[in-house]
Order: C-alpha cells, then sequence, then structure tokens
DNA sequence: AGCACGCCGACT
DNA sequence: GTCGGCGTGCTC
C-alpha cells in the first residue's frame, strides 16, 4: 500500500495535529513549520519605492513539488518541474497538472519528495507567472481545509480569484526623466518633447504613460523616441485598476483627537503589533464610542512599522466606506476585495496584494485569506455579525480564521463590537483575549429608553392585536410632535413554533431547549435538533388554556394595520418583496431619512448601518419571533438585534424611545435590553449554555444528508447516525465526550428541491469530535449513484 | 470530480 | 459464451 504523499513531504512532517486547545475554543495552536517562518521587520515602506519581493524561492534542486489540484481529494499531489519552469515556478502558482487522464488547476504549496511506488508526472504549464499567495499563507490553507473537512484544493479554487483560466496580469509602460536630460542640447528636441521632459523634470519620479497622455495625448511616439535617446527610462510594471478611483474623496476633518479610553485602547494593540507576538483583543465599545477611530490609529502605527493590515467588515455595502476613510489616511495602498466584485477585478485586488503593491486589505468575509506576507493588524468589525460565517461550499468563520491567521503572522487581531459574540465575551473573560471598553459615546447622543410591552392576552380581554393599546398610543403621540416611527419586525418566521396566548408558554425540547416546529408535512411538532417528536398540543401545560398560537405576522399585515389606524400618515414599506435589491431600498430609505415619510416598516435590513435623525420612536412588533426561533443562539441573535435597533432610536440630544412587543416581558433577553446591560445578558446567557452544553461549552459539528427522494435520504440519515453511534460507543474515551443527536429533519425539511436531514454532533473538546470525523469519511458510503449528499458543518450558525 | 476496474444479469 | 449494469477505488 502506498503512503501518500504528503505524509512524507517535509512540509507536514510537523504539521499539528489537532493539539489541545482547552476545550472550547476552535484555535489549536499554530505549528511553526518551514512556511510558519514570520519575516518582517523590513521597516517602513517608502511609498513609491519597489516593495521588496514577498516570495522567496523555495522550490529545491529536486524539482518536486507538492500541488492541491481543483478535485475533492483529501490530499495533495506530488509533481515535478520541467526543466522549462524550473526557475518560474514558486509557492503559489497556479499551474495545470495531469491527474488520471484529465488536467486540472493547482496550486504549488511548496517542495515535496520522492513518492515511493508512485510514478511522478510533470507540471504541464504555468497559468500565471506571477504567485498568488507566499508560503506564508501555506499554514493557513492547510488549517482551513483540516478543520473545515474540506477538500484543499477544492477550498483554494473557491477562495482564491481567476482559478481557472489562464491569466497573465496586465502590463502598463512607465517612464521617468534620466539625468542625461540635463546635459544634452535641447535645441533638438520638439517643443511638444520639451514639454513633456519638464513636467517629467518637475515630477522626478515615474509616471505612468497611461497617466501622461491625459496631459499630452500624443505622447507615446515621442517618449519612445526620448527614449531611445537615452533622455527618459522606458520600463514595464503590472498595471492594476483602482476600484476606488472613480468615488470622491472628502477631506480629511481635522483635529481628531482620541478620548483617554481610545487613546488605552490604541496604545495597547500598538504595544501587540511591535511586541511581534499573537495579540488577541476584545475592542467592546458602544455604539458612537469611537471604535473606528481606534483601529484606524491602530492601523497607522502597523503601517509605520512596516507591516500590514487586514481589515473585516460584515458587509460588502460597509466596505467602500471604510476602504475609503483608509484612502483618506494612506493612499492608494488600499485593496478592496469583496465577492460583489466581478472575478477578473476581485484577482486585480489580490495580485495588487501578492505583489506587495497595496499594504491595507478591506474587505469582507472572503477578504480574510488575501496575501499579506507581513501582516502585523488584522480587524474583524462587528465581529458577532452572523455573516461572518460563509454558508454553502467551504463553511469557515471568518473572525475564527482570523484569529488562526494572527497566530500564524504573530499579529494583533481586534475584535471589535458594541453586543460581542457569546464565545468571543467568554474567551475575554478567561483572558484569553485583552479586553478594550468604551463605555462612553463620543457623540452627546443619550441612550434611548427601552419599555416592554406585555402581550398576554386577559381572560374576557380584547382579541388579538398587531399594535398594541401602548404602541399605538406612543406612535400617535410621536406622529402629533411632528416626528418619525420605525416599525420593526423580523422576517417573516419560516419557523412555525407554538406558544401559549395566555402565559407565553413556549412548547421546546426538553433535551435541547430549543423551540420544536410544527412540520407541513405530517401534523407533529418535532425537535430538529435531536429528532425528537410529539402531537401537537391542545393545551398549555403551564395554564391549561387551550389559546395555542402559531407564531408569523408578515409586514403586509403589519402595513396595513399601520394604515387603518393612522390613515393620514405617510407609511411605507421595506422588505424582501418591496425592494429586491438596494436601488428602491435606497429611495426609500433616502425618502425617509429625508422626512418625506412618517412611518417605516421594515425587516432586519433597516438595522444596518442607517442612521434616522428624524426617528424618536422604534416599535418592535414580534419580538418573540426571534426569541423562539429554534436554535440554541437565538436569546444571543435576539439580544444583538434589538440592541442595534435600540442604537437607531434618538437624535440629536433628545433620547429615543424604543417599545418593544413580547409574550415573555420577563425573559432575561428582554430584561437586559431594556436595562441596556450586556454583561448581565452575558451572564444569564452563558449560564444557560453551560447547563445545556452548548458552545462555548462544547463544540458541534452538524452532518447534513440532502438530497432526493426524501425516503432515501431519511434513510441514509439513520444508517449513518448509527454507524456514528456505534463508532463512539467502541470508545469509551469518545463515548465519555461525544453526543449523537438525531437523525431529525432540518428545520427547512426541503430546500430548492432538496430535502434535509441531519445529525448533531456533541464534543467536549475537539480532539474527540476530529476523531469521529475522521471516521466519518470510511462509514460514509456514498449511495448507490444517487443524488444524495453529505455536507459537514463544523461550527455551525445555522442549524434549521 | 472523472475514469477505470470488476463482478453479476439478459442478450447475440 | 459476451455486453453492460453501476458499485468501488484511485488519481502524484
Ligand atoms: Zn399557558
Ligand atoms: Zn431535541
Amino acid at each position: 500500500m502506498p503512503i501518500p504523499s504528503n505524509l512524507l513531504s517535509p512540509s507536514l512532517m510537523d504539521k499539528n495535529n489537532g493539539r489541545q486547545d482547552g476545550g472550547e475554543g476552535p484555535l489549536p495552536a499554530p505549528s511553526a513549520g518551514w512556511e510558519g517562518v514570520v519575516r518582517r521587520g523590513q521597516g517602513p515602506q517608502v511609498p513609491g519605492s519597489p516593495p521588496p519581493k514577498p516570495f522567496h524561492k523555495v522550490l529545491k534542486p529536486n524539482n518536486l513539488c507538492e500541488v492541491a489540484v481543483a478535485l475533492p481529494l483529501f490530499q495533495t499531489l506530488t509533481y515535478r518541474l520541467p526543466s522549462s519552469l524550473q526557475d518560474t515556478a514558486r509557492v503559489g502558482c497556479l499551474v495545470r497538472v495531469p491527474v488520471g487522464r484529465q488536467q486540472v488547476s493547482g496550486y504549488i504549496l511548496g517542495p515535496a519528495r520522492e513518492v515511493p511506488g508512485v510514478k511522478i508526472r510533470e507540471v504541464l504549464a504555468l497559468l500565471d507567472p506571477l504567485p498568488r499567495f507566499g508560503s506564508e499563507l501555506v499554514p493557513l490553507w492547510r488549517w482551513v481545509a483540516d478543520y473545515y473537512q474540506y477538500p484543499l484544493g477544492e477550498a483554494l479554487s473557491h477562495l482564491i480569484p481567476g482559478g481557472s483560466r489562464p491569466s497573465c496580469p496586465k502590463r502598463e509602460h512607465w517612464v521617468a526623466i534620466r539625468a542625461e536630460a540635463d546635459h544634452s542640447p535641447s535645441r533638438r528636441l520638439g517643443a511638444r518633447a520639451q514639454e513633456i521632459l519638464d513636467y517629467l523634470r518637475k515630477t522626478d519620479k515615474p509616471v505612468a504613460v497611461r497617466e501622461l497622455r491625459r496631459i499630452f495625448p500624443t505622447c507615446p511616439p515621442i517618449l519612445q523616441r526620448l527614449a531611445r535617446q537615452g533622455l527618459v527610462s522606458w520600463e514595464e510594471r503590472l498595471a492594476f485598476a483602482d476600484p476606488l478611483k472613480d468615488k470622491p474623496l472628502r477631506p480629511m476633518e481635522s483635529g481628531l483627537t482620541l478620548v483617554p479610553e481610545q487613546q488605552d485602547a490604541v496604545e495597547a494593540v500598538v504595544e501587540g503589533i511591535k511586541n511581534e507576538e499573537f495579540a488577541p483583543f476584545l475592542l467592546h465599545g458602544v455604539t458612537a464610542s469611537g471604535k473606528t477611530e481606534v483601529y484606524l490609529a491602530a492601523a497607522r502605527e502597523a503601517l509605520a512599522q512596516g507591516r500590514q493590515v487586514l481589515v473585516l467588515l460584515p458587509e460588502i455595502a460597509l466596505t467602500h466606506p471604510v476602504a475609503q476613510e483608509f484612502r483618506r489616511r494612506f493612499g492608494e495602498r488600499v485593496a478592496l476585495l469583496h465577492s460583489g466584485l466581478t472575478d477578473s477585478q476581485r484577482l486585480d485586488q489580490w495580485r495588487r496584494l501578492a505583489a506587495g503593491r497595496a499594504e491595507v486589505a478591506v474587505g469582507a468575509r472572503s477578504a480574510v485569506f488575501a496575501p499579506l506576507p507581513r501582516l502585523g493588524l488584522i480587524v474583524v468589525d462587528e465581529e458577532h455579525d452572523p455573516a461572518y460565517k460563509h454558508e454553502g461550499g467551504l463553511l469557515y468563520q471568518a473572525r475564527d480564521v482570523a484569529l488562526y491567521r494572527g497566530q500564524l503572522a504573530r499579529a494583533a487581531v481586534v475584535l471589535a463590537s458594541a453586543t460581542p459574540a457569546v464565545s468571543t465575551f467568554f474567551r475575554a473573560r478567561q483572558g484569553r483575549y485583552r479586553y478594550l471598553h468604551l463605555p462612553k459615546r463620543v457623540t452627546p447622543q443619550a441612550l434611548p429608553e427601552v419599555q416592554l410591552i406585555n402581550l398576554r392576552q386577559q381572560r374576557g380581554g380584547a382579541g388579538l392585536k398587531i399594535i398594541s393599546p401602548p404602541l399605538a398610543s406612543a406612535v400617535t403621540a410621536t406622529l402629533g410632535r411632528g416626528e418619525q416611527v420605525l416599525l420593526f419586525l423580523n422576517r417573516r418566521g419560516y419557523a412555525t413554533v407554538l406558544f401559549c396566548l395566555f402565559c407565553g408558554h413556549l412548547f421546546q425540547c426538553d433535551q435541547c431547549s430549543v423551540a420544536l416546529t410544527q412540520h407541513h408535512f405530517r401534523d407533529r411538532l418535532i425537535c430538529h435538533y435531536c429528532g425528537f417528536e410529539r402531537a401537537v398540543p391542545e393545551r398549555c401545560p403551564a395554564c391549561q388554556s387551550t389559546a395555542i398560537k402559531r407564531h408569523g405576522v408578515g409586514t403586509e399585515r403589519v402595513e396595513a394595520e399601520v394604515r387603518r389606524l393612522w390613515p393620514e400618515a405617510r407609511v411605507a414599506r421595506l422588505d424582501r418583496d418591496t425592494a429586491p435589491h438596494s436601488g428602491r431600498a435606497l429611495d426609500l430609505l433616502g425618502d425617509f431619512a429625508a422626512g418625506n415619510l412618517d412611518i417605516l416598516v421594515g425587516t432586519q435590513m433597516i438595522t444596518k448601518g442607517h442612521h434616522f435623525p428624524g426617528v424618536s420612536l422604534v416599535g418592535v412588533i414580534n419580538a418573540d419571533q426571534s426569541l423562539f426561533f429554534p436554535e440554541y443562539h437565538a436569546g444571543e441573535r435576539t439580544f444583538q438585534l434589538l440592541a442595534q435597533v435600540a442604537g437607531r432610536a434618538g437624535r440629536g440630544g433628545v433620547p429615543g424611545k424604543v417599545l418593544i412587543q413580547t409574550y415573555q416581558p420577563e425573559h432575561y433577553v428582554f430584561q437586559t435590553v431594556r436595562d441596556q446591560d450586556y454583561e448581565n445578558f452575558f451572564d444569564k446567557e452563558v449560564n444557560s449554555r453551560r447547563e445545556l452544553g452548548y458552545p462555548p461549552f462544547t463544540r458541534l459539528a452538524l452532518v447534513r444528508v440532502s438530497g432526493v427522494p426524501q425516503e432515501k435520504v431519511a434513510q441514509q440519515a439513520k444508517k449513518l447516525a448509527e454507524s456514528l453511534r456505534r463508532i463512539v460507543g467502541r470508545d469509551p474515551d469518545l463515548a465519555s465526550r461525544l453526543r449523537i443527536l438525531g437523525p431529525a429533519p432540518a428545520g427547512l425539511a426541503k430546500l430548492k428541491g432538496r430535502y434535509r436531514w441531519q445529525i448533531l454532533v456533541k464534543s467536549y473538546g475537539r480532539p474527540p469530535l476530529l476523531a469521529l470525523l475522521k471516521q466519518l469519511r470510511q462509514v460514509w458510503s456514498p449511495p448507490p449513484q444517487s443524488k444524495i449528499d453529505l455536507t459537514l458543518d463544523i461550527d455551525p450558525a445555522n442549524l434549521f
């Protein structure tokens, strides 16, 4: 039996084997393999000077290299470099190689050794002369593939732009004046040539011919002549487009001073950068506490130290303004990376970074993999945002990848949020992240007043109302003062959960403590975590009432009710139906901000980024829809959402008012939102997680089986769950630390024509989970020629 | 992912 | 006797 090459390749000799990490964190310490060498300390970059070559030659004289091919393989392959490529091929180069009788693309990861019993074939072609990444990223690639149990080559083909087609970076011509120009007689030159020379003399640094043409449209032939005469230098450089070029730069506000708390935070982060050790921080700052100023100042220092900066934001829409802020301060050294760019635009930005022509990368989730060989600071803004978890394909959590990357690069990592993720705050409490607190707003804006409205029915009371009398009168009063109202509701519940109208009792799974969902195909309540099933109840077990309600009210009904109650008001609705994509949505938001509307009814999207100075009342129609959502983290999401909504209320010096309608006003999530007390929320939430065995006290993995027909999917899921339980049962070590829940139909039991079943694995510590998942690969026999497949979600965020 | 190898049913 | 079904396993 031949030994897989990667077991022999030097790069894997010292690979870390899922090292113990203390149980809760997803991040084993990185090993210091040959790829992990950290190079830095080149000193400050002088703009315009050629950047140091970020990539060293690592391919050894045997001319064998390890290649991750774009196939679903859980191993890398070894190839020989033909003599024609021996000088040009580097780590990070995109190549075409033969695999079986097909040809595929892949990336060179490093040198390799002969593989006993395998005839090594040759690399066929170099698809891009420039490496797409340096050796500093190789250990990160390996870790991601291993941690998320995803084939490495396939992962790279998704993460790096420009993966398939051969592509040569564009080049352009640059000219500069040479000393000879001063000594040569000027009579022999034309007037135009003289002008150009004067311009170049004045500029005194290389200029792109493309730029020069804007001033002297006919310059290329003249320049060529001047170059032949030795009066100007003529060279070729890589050409990059600047995606921010057309956007106007607002002038920088002057007199920006930091308050003492900001100052302290900056100093702590800067110290972390200078120490050249991994330095993770939680920057916990309320809305408008000036978190951005802190990381901008830290970034300035990182750049001054010759280190690079990576800034991650949860949404594409937020990347442009932040990139602009950076550009105002640091000029053109800023690259922008997000999935809203075309593949060729992304490749262009990627190459700019890989070639060392940009020092700062700003982007969304996928930018966490940007090629930055001298990384010194990573900022994950709004670190709690679920958008950092990629859904589909490689299911990575960009915040966690950023932390691991920070360890490899010995960089400072700043996780910034007003409402940190429970797992993040937990580690800050443990002292694993240094805690930086910005408790005060830098703008003179009062905190909003939050009130809870109990929706519970009284016996013999009035019927159900979408808008309760207290909220209605608050709206009337607000409109009477000529102020605006925001009515917020959750996206229509795609989960059907049941609760009691009289006492607020929620029907939950006793074992998992998540809401049971009513599935359309059977009239039963099911726990989609563990598969528990029961009949639909007729009475509430807590108060014996028969008033059991299904959840869900949509924006249309709210809008209709609003129009009925306030026929004079100017009302608009904003949700997926009204506003497919931004265009109309932006118009509506603009109208609202300008005061042309009185009431805006909307979903989640109105909480993001927009601030409406005229809004003095925010009504949350159905907060329970979020709290009752069948996920273990429903409470965390609800707190974060409501805290963000509350931050939208209020203007200038006048505090806004937030009214939250709920059937469980005594629930700690609402109590702590009302008090705007994050730490109290955290303490309650973390106790519940501890008792129930959810993260950060356990690690989760979701094994999802999907396809058609439904019966086959269910049967495969059952078989798989049995196999997993057998594996665990055989090993007492695993048995004590692993729980297999399910199989159960997913909450979304059918998605895009495919039926979904799932198995949830809970693990105390990472090693047992890893051991199980490694064996999973063997017991999963791809079922008979079927359209059924299996996906593994590590640290899942969406178990529904 | 492809593609070849291989071991059992109905066809020239 | 073979042609071909797709289950199984490998690809440097
Ligand atoms: Zn009840
Ligand atoms: Zn359950």
